[in-house]
DNA sequence: ACAGTTTCCCGTAAATGC
DNA sequence: TGCATTTACGGGAAACTG
């Protein structure tokens, strides 16, 4: 009878931060004889939770509202709440929430939408309340709630089961390559080819990665630590997509950057390329980082690969990435220097393919010399890469279920849209 | 009998940021006969303003707070108050405070203490008030707020003249300049020499500037535009003190920044030396931009200055302005790219001077070649700078006074510091 | 001591108000 | 419309708390 809607903006929805200000909005979907009194709707955060096991939130801003006759659409009832706002409770005696078990962002809560009227006589109580929700207090831990967001939708048909992080079900390869890859398409523009998912799959699962219908724990994409590294797979994949959000869009979206391939995979690639070819890849051991690595052949004819010390955020925000991979030079005492970046994997010439993404050198206010800051490496003696371990192709994967999934996520809880940014 | 006292923080005292904490002391300098019932404080800001005029604001946490004995120290009665927080009231009515006449920073306000306690059948009411204060919703409001700060206690001997900006009395140069020098030891450490406060006396007063009594009035130091630029001579000294705390301090405390010079002064300095000799110096033109400027001898051999466009807060955090030093180049097609840079003025050789300060190049992570970016220029043709307008210079300035100031700004209020910080 | 979590608050951007 | 001021909140860091 009442239903939760679409999203204003499709971007992380079912996550809220403490002391941020999120918006929700109900409509209701049959059509009630005329009511010529006003319909309050009541909004309450954890509505029936018991208290204990779980922090405790409550909506620090007014929560009635009532209802109006939406302008678009066919004359519904609906009602908006804006400038909504949570705040944790805290209590006196030593009760705290959040014991042990969980982490807090795989606590599940939930908003629950009240109205009361009376037609012909009769009382009529409505409610209805949103998917599970996750509370956050910092943005830090905002890769964390979104997969547990992304897990409940994945593998949950119920409306509203929060202990499910109690003992969370697992998920097929199949299943988690293509939540994966949607992934990239939303908030990166395009999703993630074959031969990418099929390293990704090899990272996290190891030599079961060519069979799709292996079955992955939730600890294993995002609470474990990928072995040697303090991170978990889902925190690496996550400080790319930001990294490509923030720095790489255009790159990523015209293809340019192959990204994930094993080491191996990419001396296979390049070892019978023309000197110069290079591709991009990101950083194994440090998140949100990305590298170029390119081939040469020494003096004495043998193939050599060289990479660079990746690039992460705060390098990229003083000098875009295009402009990099045109400015790279390496630089040898008392040589002219030289770029190694010729031809973009397989045989695409540098300038042909990143051409239109350089930014325009702006030839600023005089009397001053204008002054760039260019990549360089300095070359004392010969540094060659260390082969690593390989990862077995993955089969095709097809889309499809994205329908699915953002059919659960469009309940319009988007603790990130600024109310006013309408 | 009572007395507001020391700060712990020494920063920006008597500025307080609505929604952000900050932290009062109140001491009792009579010792009472023994009183065995608890001595209640309680805080009230802008007492007894009259509403209209000024915006008006409360503090939003608990205001009374019982005294008590001080550890070290004479056996005080004292309090302090903390995480007290500001928030404007906001009237239903359309009475807005702060009509017109003044700006936000030049409006002062006060907080006030209040005590009453019976001794021997007698009842004492002891009351006292800060000195004037700032207040301020964004820290983008700083730098004004701080300048009417330190114009009230340079120019005001009274305690609590809150209508003090309806006409701000002027001050003279020699007042002046002791506070900009005395700004420059504060925060970056080293003060100004008479050299750099030659230079600004001629910035802001013209021809005026030799005679050390000159008049500064409130508006020319910062509220007029400096002629021709976007911002008055004040926020552009701020601009200037924020760049050095935060990427030049070394480099200043070294005395390595000449940083005042006017550009005809900069040419009769460097013309005669060594080619290859620079000095470094603010931007007159952009907000917290620092360049340098080197002499060269051209094919003909007539001598050549040269200036790279000014590096700002976003460079200098990509990369660390010694290093920049160190590493700029100027490159042209074909040609091993060299660095202009050799001799600090007068006769220093760079590195001798600024060894030191270089970040070591840590050689990080292999399998990666390590990549540093470089600041390059490359030139197409020649660029020679144009001359300026000529100050003369300020007779010398002897320090003193310094004491006066720092006494009036002993009021513990910094809404800067961090209660938590102790 | 420590890790998970929250709080604090600068600094930028956007919204608001005059 | 533009300018002055406030609000919003991401992001890094510090503080808190079992």
């Amino acid at each position: 009878e009442k239903q939760p809607c679409m999203p204003t903006h499709p971007q992380k929805p079912l996550i809220i931060k403490t002391g941020v200000q999120f918006t929700t909005k109900v409509r209701l979907l049959v059509k009630l004889p005329e009511v010529d009194y006003q319909l309050k709707v009541k909004t309450t955060f954890d509505k029936d939770l018991p208290p204990g096991r779980v922090r405790q939130f409550f909506i620090l801003t007014n929560n009635t509202k009532v209802m109006d006759i939406e302008d678009y659409s066919n004359g519904c009832l609906s009602v908006e709440f804006r400038h909504l706002q949570l705040k944790e409770k805290k209590y006196i005696n030593g009760t705290k929430g959040n014991e042990g078990l969980l982490s807090v962002t795989e606590e599940l809560h939930s908003l629950s939408f009240e109205a009361c009227f009376t037609v012909q006589g009769l009382t009529i109580d409505l409610e209805t309340c949103s998917l599970p929700l996750v509370v956050i207090s910092n943005v830090s831990q905002l890769p964390g709630g979104w997969v547990s967001v992304m897990w409940y939708n994945l593998l949950s048909d119920e409306p509203r089961n929060l202990a499910f992080f109690g003992n969370p079900p697992r998920a097929t390869w199949s299943q988690l390559s293509e939540v994966l890859s949607w992934q990239f398409s939303t908030f990166a523009g395009k999703g993630l080819n074959k031969e990418q998912l099929s390293m990704l799959g090899g990272k996290l699962l190891g030599q079961h990665a060519s069979c799709s219908d292996y079955q992955v724990s939730w600890s294993k994409l995002s609470k474990e630590n990928i072995s040697g590294k303090p991170f978990s797979f889902w925190m690496w994949l996550d400080s790319i997509l930001e990294l490509i959000k923030k720095h790489l869009m255009p790159v990523w979206n015209e293809n340019y950057i192959m990204g994930f391939v094993s080491k191996e995979m990419e001396r296979t690639l390049l070892k019978d390329k023309e000197p110069g070819t290079f591709l991009l890849r990101f950083s194994e051991s440090h998140l949100g980082g990305i590298t170029f690595t390119w081939v040469e052949h020494g003096d004495n004819g043998e193939v050599k690969f060289n990479s660079v010390e990746p690039y992460t955020k705060n390098r990229l925000s003083a000098l875009p990435f295009a402009d990099i991979i045109r400015d790279y030079k390496v630089i040898s005492e008392g040589v002219v220097p030289e770029n190694p970046l010729k031809f973009l994997y397989p045989d695409i010439p540098k300038d042909e393919a990143f051409g239109r993404l350089y930014n325009i050198q702006p030839s600023k206010v005089h009397p001053y010399i204008t002054s760039t800051l260019i990549p360089i490496s300095q070359l004392r003696s010969n540094t060659t890469t260390t082969p690593s371990a390989c990862q077995s192709p993955e089969p095709p994967m097809t889309p499809g279920e994205f329908d699915m999934l953002s059919e659960h996520l469009c309940f319009d809880i988007n603790s990130m849209s600024s109310p006013y940014s309408e």
